[in-house]
DNA sequence: CAGGATCCGTCCGGATACTG
DNA sequence: CAGTATCCGGACGGATCCTG
Protein backbone atom coordinates (compact mmCIF):
# COMPACT_ATOMS: atom_id res chain seq x y z
CA UNK A 1 0.00 0.00 0.00
CA UNK A 2 0.96 3.45 -0.28
CA UNK A 3 3.63 4.91 2.03
CA UNK A 4 4.32 8.03 3.66
CA UNK A 5 7.77 9.49 3.47
CA UNK A 6 6.28 11.72 6.78
CA UNK A 7 4.50 10.26 9.43
CA UNK A 8 0.96 11.95 9.53
CA UNK A 9 0.36 15.32 12.11
CA UNK A 10 -2.58 14.29 13.73
CA UNK A 11 -2.23 17.71 15.25
CA UNK A 12 -2.53 19.46 12.27
CA UNK A 13 -5.99 19.56 11.09
CA UNK A 14 -5.23 20.74 7.42
CA UNK A 15 -2.94 18.03 7.13
CA UNK A 16 -5.49 15.45 8.33
CA UNK A 17 -8.05 16.54 5.81
CA UNK A 18 -5.41 16.71 3.02
CA UNK A 19 -4.89 12.94 3.23
CA UNK A 20 -8.27 12.17 3.41
CA UNK A 21 -9.11 14.30 1.03
CA UNK A 22 -6.62 16.06 -0.66
CA UNK A 23 -7.19 14.76 -3.77
CA UNK A 24 -8.47 16.69 -7.45
CA UNK A 25 -11.21 13.61 -7.52
CA UNK A 26 -12.04 13.47 -3.96
CA UNK A 27 -14.62 15.94 -3.22
CA UNK A 28 -16.45 15.71 -6.20
CA UNK A 29 -16.34 11.83 -5.79
CA UNK A 30 -18.38 12.77 -2.76
CA UNK A 31 -20.51 15.65 -3.89
CA UNK A 32 -21.48 12.84 -6.36
CA UNK A 33 -22.15 10.16 -3.79
CA UNK A 34 -23.61 12.55 -1.46
CA UNK A 35 -26.46 12.79 -3.89
CA UNK A 36 -27.04 8.88 -3.55
CA UNK A 37 -25.58 5.93 -3.94
CA UNK A 38 -23.54 5.49 -6.53
CA UNK A 39 -22.48 2.67 -8.12
CA UNK A 40 -18.82 2.31 -9.70
CA UNK A 41 -19.74 2.54 -13.53
CA UNK A 42 -22.17 5.50 -12.33
CA UNK A 43 -19.21 7.57 -11.41
CA UNK A 44 -17.06 6.99 -13.93
CA UNK A 45 -19.65 8.49 -16.65
CA UNK A 46 -20.71 11.26 -13.94
CA UNK A 47 -17.36 12.66 -12.92
CA UNK A 48 -15.84 14.15 -16.38
CA UNK A 49 -12.48 12.97 -16.64
CA UNK A 50 -12.00 10.44 -14.12
CA UNK A 51 -10.70 6.52 -15.35
CA UNK A 52 -11.50 3.08 -13.96
CA UNK A 53 -8.30 2.70 -12.23
CA UNK A 54 -8.03 5.84 -10.80
CA UNK A 55 -11.55 5.45 -9.51
CA UNK A 56 -10.91 2.41 -8.25
CA UNK A 57 -7.52 3.54 -6.05
CA UNK A 58 -9.78 7.01 -4.80
CA UNK A 59 -12.70 4.55 -3.62
CA UNK A 60 -10.73 2.16 -2.13
CA UNK A 61 -8.71 5.38 0.29
CA UNK A 62 -11.68 6.93 1.03
CA UNK A 63 -13.34 3.34 2.20
CA UNK A 64 -9.88 2.55 4.20
CA UNK A 65 -10.27 6.48 5.30
CA UNK A 66 -13.67 5.58 6.71
CA UNK A 67 -15.12 7.85 4.58
CA UNK A 68 -17.40 5.54 2.33
CA UNK A 69 -19.29 2.29 2.48
CA UNK A 70 -20.15 -0.13 0.30
CA UNK A 71 -23.43 -2.66 -0.08
CA UNK A 72 -22.21 -5.81 -2.18
CA UNK A 73 -25.25 -7.28 -3.68
CA UNK A 74 -24.57 -10.84 -4.34
CA UNK A 75 -26.48 -10.76 -8.12
CA UNK A 76 -25.00 -11.74 -11.35
CA UNK A 77 -23.59 -9.13 -12.96
CA UNK A 78 -22.04 -8.05 -9.85
CA UNK A 79 -22.97 -4.68 -7.69
CA UNK A 80 -21.98 -2.58 -5.67
CA UNK A 81 -22.95 0.97 -4.51
CA UNK A 82 -20.99 3.36 -2.75
CA UNK A 83 -22.44 5.68 0.17
CA UNK A 84 -21.12 7.97 2.67
CA UNK A 85 -20.20 7.12 5.99
CA UNK A 86 -21.12 9.80 8.90
CA UNK A 87 -18.08 10.78 8.77
CA UNK A 88 -18.25 10.94 5.49
CA UNK A 89 -21.53 13.03 5.58
CA UNK A 90 -19.51 15.31 7.87
CA UNK A 91 -17.51 16.73 5.08
CA UNK A 92 -20.80 17.60 3.28
CA UNK A 93 -20.73 21.23 4.15
CA UNK A 94 -17.13 21.51 3.41
CA UNK A 95 -17.61 20.54 -0.07
CA UNK A 96 -20.64 22.55 -0.69
CA UNK A 97 -19.04 25.43 0.75
CA UNK A 98 -15.76 24.74 -1.83
CA UNK A 99 -18.30 24.73 -4.50
CA UNK A 100 -19.71 27.95 -3.97
CA UNK A 101 -15.93 29.65 -3.66
CA UNK A 102 -15.32 28.23 -6.85
CA UNK A 103 -18.47 29.34 -9.07
CA UNK A 104 -17.93 32.79 -7.47
CA UNK A 105 -14.24 32.51 -8.95
CA UNK A 106 -14.95 30.81 -11.77
CA UNK A 107 -15.47 34.21 -13.78
CA UNK A 108 -11.92 35.30 -12.73
CA UNK A 109 -9.96 32.47 -13.48
CA UNK A 110 -11.68 32.31 -16.76
CA UNK A 111 -9.93 35.58 -17.18
CA UNK A 112 -6.96 35.06 -16.02
CA UNK A 113 -6.17 31.65 -18.01
CA UNK A 114 -7.26 33.10 -21.36
CA UNK A 115 -5.53 36.11 -20.99
CA UNK A 116 -2.41 34.13 -19.99
CA UNK A 117 -2.78 31.52 -22.47
CA UNK A 118 -2.57 33.56 -25.31
CA UNK B 1 3.61 25.57 -19.15
CA UNK B 2 1.25 23.00 -17.53
CA UNK B 3 -1.47 21.16 -20.33
CA UNK B 4 -4.87 20.26 -19.28
CA UNK B 5 -5.94 17.15 -20.89
CA UNK B 6 -9.41 18.15 -20.21
CA UNK B 7 -10.95 21.79 -20.46
CA UNK B 8 -12.00 23.34 -17.29
CA UNK B 9 -15.66 23.04 -16.33
CA UNK B 10 -16.16 26.79 -15.37
CA UNK B 11 -19.86 25.39 -14.78
CA UNK B 12 -18.33 23.68 -12.07
CA UNK B 13 -17.61 25.26 -8.62
CA UNK B 14 -15.71 22.24 -7.21
CA UNK B 15 -13.52 21.70 -10.73
CA UNK B 16 -12.69 25.49 -10.43
CA UNK B 17 -12.16 25.19 -7.04
CA UNK B 18 -9.96 21.83 -7.20
CA UNK B 19 -7.63 23.47 -10.12
CA UNK B 20 -6.90 26.29 -8.07
CA UNK B 21 -6.29 24.89 -4.65
CA UNK B 22 -6.98 21.02 -5.02
CA UNK B 23 -3.20 20.51 -4.02
CA UNK B 24 -1.81 18.74 -0.83
CA UNK B 25 0.50 21.53 -0.20
CA UNK B 26 -1.75 24.74 -1.28
CA UNK B 27 -4.15 24.46 1.86
CA UNK B 28 -0.82 24.64 4.39
CA UNK B 29 0.81 27.12 2.36
CA UNK B 30 -2.45 29.67 2.37
CA UNK B 31 -2.99 28.60 5.96
CA UNK B 32 0.67 29.92 6.68
CA UNK B 33 0.86 32.92 4.52
CA UNK B 34 -2.66 34.19 5.99
CA UNK B 35 -0.70 34.60 9.39
CA UNK B 36 1.44 36.89 7.53
CA UNK B 37 3.54 37.92 4.24
CA UNK B 38 6.13 35.32 4.05
CA UNK B 39 9.24 34.53 2.46
CA UNK B 40 10.11 31.47 0.78
CA UNK B 41 12.63 30.24 2.89
CA UNK B 42 10.10 31.17 5.92
CA UNK B 43 7.68 28.65 4.19
CA UNK B 44 9.97 25.91 3.65
CA UNK B 45 10.64 25.82 7.24
CA UNK B 46 6.88 26.20 8.20
CA UNK B 47 5.25 23.29 5.99
CA UNK B 48 6.47 19.98 7.08
CA UNK B 49 8.02 18.10 4.21
CA UNK B 50 7.76 20.40 1.66
CA UNK B 51 10.85 20.70 -0.98
CA UNK B 52 12.10 24.15 -2.43
CA UNK B 53 11.48 22.53 -6.45
CA UNK B 54 7.90 21.85 -4.90
CA UNK B 55 7.18 25.49 -2.68
CA UNK B 56 8.35 26.82 -6.03
CA UNK B 57 5.77 25.73 -8.29
CA UNK B 58 3.13 25.28 -6.03
CA UNK B 59 3.92 29.82 -5.37
CA UNK B 60 3.76 30.50 -8.92
CA UNK B 61 0.47 28.43 -9.97
CA UNK B 62 -1.11 29.98 -6.73
CA UNK B 63 -0.12 33.50 -8.08
CA UNK B 64 -0.78 32.97 -11.62
CA UNK B 65 -4.76 32.22 -10.55
CA UNK B 66 -4.32 35.65 -9.06
CA UNK B 67 -4.40 34.13 -5.27
CA UNK B 68 -1.23 35.24 -3.90
CA UNK B 69 0.88 38.33 -4.75
CA UNK B 70 4.41 39.02 -4.15
CA UNK B 71 6.38 42.10 -3.58
CA UNK B 72 10.37 41.88 -4.13
CA UNK B 73 12.52 44.27 -2.84
CA UNK B 74 15.76 45.22 -4.63
CA UNK B 75 18.31 43.74 -1.83
CA UNK B 76 20.92 41.34 -1.57
CA UNK B 77 20.24 38.74 -0.67
CA UNK B 78 17.30 39.02 -2.36
CA UNK B 79 13.75 39.40 -0.91
CA UNK B 80 10.10 38.34 -1.50
CA UNK B 81 8.00 38.36 0.53
CA UNK B 82 4.20 36.93 -0.79
CA UNK B 83 0.69 37.52 0.70
CA UNK B 84 -2.84 36.59 0.02
CA UNK B 85 -4.76 38.52 -2.91
CA UNK B 86 -8.49 39.37 -1.84
CA UNK B 87 -9.28 36.20 -3.44
CA UNK B 88 -6.77 34.60 -1.58
CA UNK B 89 -8.08 36.09 1.52
CA UNK B 90 -11.97 34.72 0.34
CA UNK B 91 -10.52 31.33 0.95
CA UNK B 92 -9.50 31.60 4.33
CA UNK B 93 -12.84 30.29 5.84
CA UNK B 94 -12.83 27.34 3.99
CA UNK B 95 -9.39 26.77 5.09
CA UNK B 96 -10.43 27.23 8.80
CA UNK B 97 -13.18 24.70 8.40
CA UNK B 98 -11.17 22.00 6.94
CA UNK B 99 -8.55 22.67 9.82
CA UNK B 100 -11.35 22.49 12.36
CA UNK B 101 -12.33 19.02 10.18
CA UNK B 102 -9.47 17.85 10.04
CA UNK B 103 -8.97 18.10 14.14
CA UNK B 104 -12.28 16.18 14.87
CA UNK B 105 -11.48 13.76 12.42
CA UNK B 106 -7.66 13.00 13.44
CA UNK B 107 -8.62 10.44 16.70
CA UNK B 108 -10.70 8.42 13.91
CA UNK B 109 -7.86 8.19 11.11
CA UNK B 110 -5.52 7.72 13.80
CA UNK B 111 -7.34 4.61 14.81
CA UNK B 112 -7.91 3.52 11.47
CA UNK B 113 -4.10 3.42 10.20
CA UNK B 114 -2.59 2.27 13.09
CA UNK B 115 -4.73 -0.49 13.19
CA UNK B 116 -4.89 -1.45 9.62
CA UNK B 117 -1.36 -1.35 9.08
CA UNK B 118 0.25 -3.45 11.46
C1' DC C 1 -20.05 -5.31 -13.51
C1' DA C 2 -16.48 -4.90 -9.85
C1' DG C 3 -11.92 -5.16 -8.92
C1' DG C 4 -7.24 -6.91 -8.88
C1' DA C 5 -2.77 -7.75 -11.54
C1' DT C 6 0.56 -6.66 -15.02
C1' DC C 7 3.04 -4.07 -18.55
C1' DC C 8 4.92 0.09 -19.81
C1' DG C 9 5.30 5.04 -21.09
C1' DT C 10 4.98 9.56 -18.95
C1' DC C 11 5.40 12.92 -15.68
C1' DC C 12 6.67 14.46 -11.16
C1' DG C 13 9.87 15.53 -7.91
C1' DG C 14 14.67 15.30 -5.62
C1' DA C 15 19.41 16.74 -6.29
C1' DT C 16 22.43 19.85 -8.19
C1' DA C 17 24.32 23.81 -10.31
C1' DC C 18 23.97 28.43 -12.08
C1' DT C 19 22.21 33.45 -12.38
C1' DG C 20 20.56 37.92 -10.57
C1' DC D 1 18.06 34.36 -0.95
C1' DA D 2 14.94 33.70 -4.95
C1' DG D 3 14.23 31.51 -9.14
C1' DT D 4 15.25 28.69 -13.35
C1' DA D 5 17.32 24.77 -15.91
C1' DT D 6 19.02 20.07 -16.30
C1' DC D 7 19.54 15.33 -15.17
C1' DC D 8 17.53 11.17 -13.70
C1' DG D 9 15.15 7.57 -10.89
C1' DG D 10 10.66 6.35 -9.14
C1' DA D 11 5.86 6.80 -8.80
C1' DC D 12 1.58 7.35 -11.19
C1' DG D 13 -1.75 6.39 -14.55
C1' DG D 14 -3.57 4.38 -19.07
C1' DA D 15 -4.39 0.05 -21.50
C1' DT D 16 -5.25 -4.60 -21.18
C1' DC D 17 -6.35 -9.10 -19.46
C1' DC D 18 -8.29 -12.16 -16.01
C1' DT D 19 -11.37 -13.67 -12.13
C1' DG D 20 -15.63 -13.83 -9.13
Amino acid sequence: MYQRKIPIDYDCGLTVAMEVVGSKWKFCLLDEISKGKKRPRDLVNAVNGITRRVLQNQLRELELHGILGKTVYNETPLRVEYYLTESGESILPLISALDQWGLGFASQLKTILETETV
